[in-house]
DNA sequence: TATATTTTATTGCATGTACAAATAAATCGG
DNA sequence: CCGATTTATTTGTACATGCAATAAAATATA
C-alpha cells in the first residue's frame, strides 16, 4: 500500500516513520557486506576521521541519546574496532588497526548507499528533501 | 547539536532517523496521558473506525511488518482494549467496550499531536514536508 | 481427489534505541 | 579547603521493530 493510500498519511508520525524504516533497511543492506549495522559503520568512520572523539559528543554527532552511543561502542569494541581509554571522567574513542584498515570499505560502502537512493529518488529531489527535513528536524525540540 | 552542523548533515540516513525520533518523541509525549505507545494507538483507532479488520491489513495500514502488528495486538490484548477472533485462517481484531470507551480521547491526542508539530512547524510547511516524504517513500522499494 | 503452492498469522530470536538511575570526576561557592 | 552542584559516562531495564522459520488454512493444479 502507497503511503498516500493509507488512512494517516497526512500524519507526520507516519510519514517519517516509514521513511526511516524504508532508509534503515536500505543502509542495512549496503553495510551488510562488512558485518556492520549502519549506525555502528558511521560511528567507526567519525572515529576514523576523529580519533579519540568523545562519547558525548559522538551522540551529538550522530544524534543518537549518549546510551546508545554507548553500546554502540561496546559492539565496536567486541570487534576489535576501536578501543576506550579513560582518564578522569574523560573517554576517548579510538580506532584499532583493524578498525583503521575498515576505512576505505565504510566510505565505498557510504558512496554506494547515497548512490543507492539518489539513484531510486533523484539526486536533486533527494538532496532537497534531506534539506527540508533538516530545517524542520532542527526546529523540533531536543 | 543542529543537524545542519553535522558531518553526515547530507545523508538521508540520518536526515529520516533523526526527523522520525524527534517526532516519535513528542509523539510519546501526546499519548502518555492514556498509557499508550503511539503505534498502540494508531491501531487501536484504526480497529476503532473498522472493526474487525485482519492483521496483515493493519500492517498495510500502519506500514509495519506483520509480526510487529501481531506484538501490538498482543499490547492491546492484554491491556483489554481489543480482542481477536480466528475463522481458519483469517483473524479478525475487534475493538472492546473498554476500548470503545477510549475513541475520543484517542481522537484529541491525535488531533493534539498534529497541532503540537503544526505549531511548531508552520502548518504550510509540515503539511508540504508530509506530502514530500510520502511521495519519496513511495518510490522507495517495500 | 491428492498434492503442491500460496496466503495469513504467529513465534523465536536478535537488534537498536531511550529513559532513569547510578557512578565518578570536575567545578563552584562559601 | 570542603560540601554542593554540574558534567560525562555507564548500567539496568523496557520496548518497538524486523527477519526467518513455522504453522495452518485456502487455493490451484495435475
Amino acid at each position: 500500500m502507497k503511503t498516500s493510500e493509507s488512512r494517516y498519511h497526512k500524519c507526520m508520525y507516519f510519514a517519517s516513520g516509514s521513511l526511516a524504516r524504508k532508509i534503515e533497511k536500505l543502509a542495512i543492506d549496503c553495510w551488510k557486506k562488512l558485518g556492520l549495522a549502519p549506525s555502528h559503520a558511521y560511528l567507526l568512520m567519525i572515529v576514523l576521521e576523529e580519533p579519540g572523539m568523545q562519547p558525548g559528543v559522538l551522540a551529538e554527532e550522530l544524534q543518537l541519546s549518549p546510551s546508545t552511543v554507548t553500546r554502540l561502542i561496546e559492539k565496536l569494541e567486541e570487534k576489535k574496532l576501536v578501543v576506550r581509554t579513560s582518564e578522569g571522567k574523560i573517554t576517548n574513542v579510538y580506532p584499532t588497526p583493524k578498525g583503521k584498515e575498515l576505512g576505505p570499505q565504510l566510505k565505498s560502502c557510504a558512496t554506494e548507499f547515497n548512490e543507492t537512493y539518489s539513484a531510486i529518488l533523484g539526486k536533486e529531489e533527494s538532496a532537497r528533501l534531506i534539506q527540508s527535513i533538516n530545517r524542520i528536524t532542527d526546529k523540533l525540540p531536543s
